[in-house]
RNA sequence: GCGCCUGUAGCUCAGCUGGAUAGAGCAACGGACUUCUAAUCCGUAGGCCGCAGGUUCGAAUCCUGCCAGGCGCGCCA
């Protein structure tokens, strides 16, 4: 690419230049300038080149120009404001660009892993096994919505990832075990009860949602209530509590389904105890010389009123960097969610992950230093898992609040969400933001179909682009142009309005922002960037007719569409959201 | 009290591993449909980038301290 020819052209101008100071080369980094009269690329290179060779980065730049022998499509150089080195390419070298996103297609953007070609490529070696593990939400009941922005994000987080070359599996870690388990289990037996006629009292402790009903009416359709009503509670306990995280289980993935998101493996909880995994772990740590029995101070910043000092098992984690020694068996010798969930880790680090990363809930915040200070002294890595906390969602419907209490039953599920205002709409919008902010969602506005709705606007853009396709076909134009791909003889060099320009020049940056998303575990990258591109095509269809009586322009801005179509194609297909032909 | 996240236009947010004149959408105001889809576009107006210091040739961006909001802080998961 022109890109990375400038960037070498660049270095190798350096090189003769530091020939005195061989080991403080900086990095070569050409950016699109905002100012379209700064040029097509500027590199601010002189500038921290300045203290190094002190003398002004004006003088250092000017002894670049001198040196640098640019590639072909250079058309122009020169020195710019405090410094930048502004470049100005001759104007057919980038639409080029266009006849390659058609001839690559939805290859376009995304690293080949397996070509030739790339075989010297720095992908090729740094190609990661990555576990990506989103979601997990307790099999206790229905997703909602802010597990549903960790759905969403992780999904399109894995498609950026494997875009880009690496290979990831998807996973949901199922909490299937501990106290919660007993407590739905009760839950659906008192509802079995209740339909059976008994007259019951719901405790507090216990879920209080429909579908707990509903599980309890499907067991009683395939288990006899009296056989149950026999057995000892312990065993009763278990089977119903297996029952109802299969059916709450059966439930999220059809959750998941209807946005789109299927998993490559489910991990369960309960299968590390049983395996003896967790008790096998804590024995590795205590040979480690990690774990001691102590006691832990009481909890700061809240009031606790029944706190006794109580001896435990206790791991290490402040000589990892944790604030605190964190327990690792509860005061009845079972182990705690903690244990198992470092040898939950451990299980990853040894299926053989290059890179573990987990999506959690802000709620969750706390609880990272210790995961990882448990997997430094298991497996001596930093900052693994790498964690991505994904902040609240607030729910509104017409600006005001959507009441969420989980305790009440009223909070909204995120499969009503995706009932009401469709599967695309909350895809687009749950990842329109960065995940450290929190997201305002209003049910209203995720339905208009304007410009405040983000999904539409770039969808719309879609749409066009195939009305003018279906416009040129009726206008008897050659098939070839409209779909085919032998494109060679048509001439481009007559994209020069400004609208065409931006247009070549967005969509040449479609890689770097994959990239860039990719390097930075940061998807909402992708949405930003076509609706940008969406934004540049809306404007170029007022102003410019794509169908006309010129045929050499009619065929060249059948090209420019056609490769932005594309483009945004494959970037709503990273985002996991339809690109439909007409609306 | 401590930890993590956030604070940018009236509202919702981009821009944050330092670069040129801080950008979008909504709301406001004024325009554009006999034309390839107006679910769109064009224009006007709107900014102590939370506050105060510091580092730097250069700070919305990095550092420190404060202020405000969110999340969390025993053997719940």
């Amino acid at each position: 690419m022109v890109k990375q020819a400038l960037e070498q052209a660049l270095q190798k101008a350096l090189q003769t230049l530091l020939v005195d100071h061989p080991d403080s080369m900086p990095p070569v980094v050409l950016n699109r300038p905002k100012q379209k009269d700064h040029g097509d690329y500027a590199a601010n290179i002189a500038m921290p080149l300045a203290r190094i060779l002190k003398r002004s980065p004006q003088q250092i730049a000017a002894s670049i120009l001198e040196t640098v022998i640019w590639p072909d499509a250079v058309e122009h150089a020169e020195i710019a404001g405090p410094g930048f080195i502004n470049i100005r390419l001759k104007q057919a070298s980038e639409a080029s660009v266009l006849k390659t996103i058609i001839a690559t297609g939805a290859q376009y953007g995304r690293v080949d892993v397996n070509s030739q070609a790339s075989a010297n490529d720095l992908h090729k070696n740094s190609q990661q096994k990555i576990n990506l593990e989103f979601v997990s939400a307790n099999p206790t009941g229905p997703m909602h919505v802010g597990h549903g922005r960790g759905a969403v994000v992780g999904d399109a987080l894995a498609n950026v990832l494997i875009a880009v070359g690496h290979d990831v599996q998807r996973e949901y870690y199922i909490n299937d075990a501990g106290a919660q388990i007993a407590v739905l289990a009760n839950s659906v037996w008192l509802r079995m009860q209740e339909l059976q006629g008994e007259k019951i009292v719901l405790p507090a402790a216990a879920y209080p949602g429909e579908y707990i009903i509903q599980i309890a009416s499907d067991i009683l359709t395939t288990h006899d209530y009296h056989g149950l009503l026999e057995m000892p509670a312990d065993a009763r306990v278990k089977l119903i509590g297996q029952l109802s995280i299969a059916a709450n289980m059966a439930m999220i993935r059809a959750d998941l389904a209807a946005i789109g998101i299927n998993f490559d493996h489910y991990f369960s909880e309960q299968s590390l105890h049983q395996g003896g995994h967790v008790t096998a772990l804590i024995e590795q740590l205590q040979a480690d010389g990690v774990v001691y029995t102590g006691t832990l101070p009481p909890p700061k910043g809240k009031e606790v009123s029944d706190y006794k000092p109580v001896e435990q098992l206790l791991f290490r984690s402040t000589e990892f960097g944790d604030d605190v020694d964190r327990p690792l068996a509860k005061q009845d010798g079972t182990a705690t969610y903690f244990a198992a969930d470092i040898a939950y880790h451990f299980d990853k680090h040894q299926r053989g992950f290059d890179r573990m990363i987990d999506i959690w809930g802000a709620d969750h915040g706390g609880y990272v230093t210790r995961v990882q200070a448990a997997m430094k002294a298991l497996i001596q890595r930093d900052s693994q898992p790498d964690v991505m906390l994904v902040q609240m969602v607030n729910l509104t419907r017409d600006g005001k609040p959507v009441k969420m209490s989980k305790r009440a039953g009223t909070f909204v599920t995120l499969r009503e969400v995706v009932d009401e205002v469709g599967a695309d709409a909350v895809r687009f919008n749950f990842m329109t933001r960065r995940v450290e902010s929190q997201l305002d969602f209003d049910l209203q506005a995720a339905k208009e179909k304007n410009n405040e709705n983000p999904v539409y606007y770039v969808q719309y853009a879609h749409a066009r682009i195939g009305a003018i396709l279906r416009k040129a076909r009726d206008a008897g134009i050659d098939a070839q142009l409209i779909e085919g791909f032998d494109l060679e003889a048509i001439d481009l060099s007559m994209l020069n309005a400004a609208e065409e320009q931006a247009l070549i020049a967005n969509v040449l940056a479609y890689p770097d922002a994959l990239k860039k998303a990719a390097e930075r575990l940061e998807p909402y990258r992708v949405a930003t960037y076509i609706m940008r591109l969406a934004a540049d095509f809306h404007s170029f269809y007022h102003k410019n007719k794509v169908v006309s009586d010129d045929a050499a322009l009619t065929a060249a801005r059948i090209v420019l569409i056609r490769a932005v179509r594309q483009v945004i194609n494959n970037g709503l297909s990273i985002l996991g959201v339809s690109a439909p032909d007409r609306m």
